[in-house]
DNA sequence: TAAGATTGACAGATCAATCTTG
DNA sequence: CAAGATTGATCTGTCAATCTTA
């Protein structure tokens, strides 16, 4: 008599590391929309502009070419650009021409971005830490440890 | 004589679980664009048909209503709508009337489609291997119950 | 009245070309 | 000629309104 699982020839869409993709896929993407819409409840602050914002805001003199913000972020240099537009227009950056090299644009965080970006910040951890509530602080290591060993070695743009 | 760090106000910005999100981002990101520069260079398909007819290839009879497949990718109903107009035009997939409910239209894998998706499954894969290929067995198992906790426990659209 | 799908108007990013400075 | 930043054209997705069927 015939036993043991009847299995088809294995197909490469059912390989167990493209689920893996696919779980990584969603468990970002449902975590971006769900801060996303806290911040933008709460601060009226866009998750992109968020990003943008504390990366400047962690750079020494709170300032970064753009050039370097578009590499930090997943944009290209003309995304940046414009949306660097944005957030001057509404208060939280300033351009300001480097001295250094004429080629180069500092984008500076202003006093008011700077309010925002804590306020948000704030408001940002919080929710992360209600996320990650089940997680132990070893767990948390693994995961970050993880994340690291994940990072693409060097991507250009 | 003053001993210890110098440490100011500890600011919101900082806080280590911001960091692990923005690991989380970069690592997605740039994992998201290694994959799909392959698919396209290789297959000619970019990464966001690859996801809709992974999903559709996967379910009973290779169909999916076009709402299940805005829930499982995260798209509204109308992004969705229009992904599957230029898929269907390229030949992979088909447009076909519910029998049951004419409210529905299946999303149906064609032959070619079949064909496509197979292929760069195998590519896909293989690069994915590439990429954690510094993980144990149980590392993997370890990250995917990791994601699996991090799932937002159900998003609206 | 609601659910499924589509559509028009629009927002936000990309790509390749361009301008300026090194 | 290369690097930094911007711009024009275009692509792709969102949002809210609409159409059809249950």
């Amino acid at each position: 008599m015939m036993q043991g699982k009847v299995m088809g020839v294995p197909r490469a869409i059912d390989d167990p590391l493209i689920t893996t993709f696919g779980r990584l896929l969603e468990a970002f993407s449902g975590m971006e929309r769900r801060l996303a819409r806290t911040l933008e409840s709460e601060v009226e602050l866009p998750l992109t502009w968020f990003e943008v914002l504390l990366r400047v805001a962690r750079s020494p003199d709170e300032r970064l070419m753009m050039s370097e913000l578009s590499a930090q972020l997943a944009f290209t240099t003309g995304g940046v650009t414009r949306l660097v537009d944005r957030i001057v227009e509404s208060g939280y950056l300033e351009r300001v021409p480097a001295a250094h090299d004429r080629r180069v644009i500092w984008a500076v965080v202003t006093p008011l971005g700077h309010e925002v970006v804590e306020q948000a910040a704030a408001i940002h951890a919080a929710e992360l830490h209600e996320i990650f509530a089940g997680f132990s602080k070893t767990d948390r290591r693994h995961f970050d440890s993880m994340l690291d060993r994940l990072r693409t070695p060097s991507a250009q743009r």
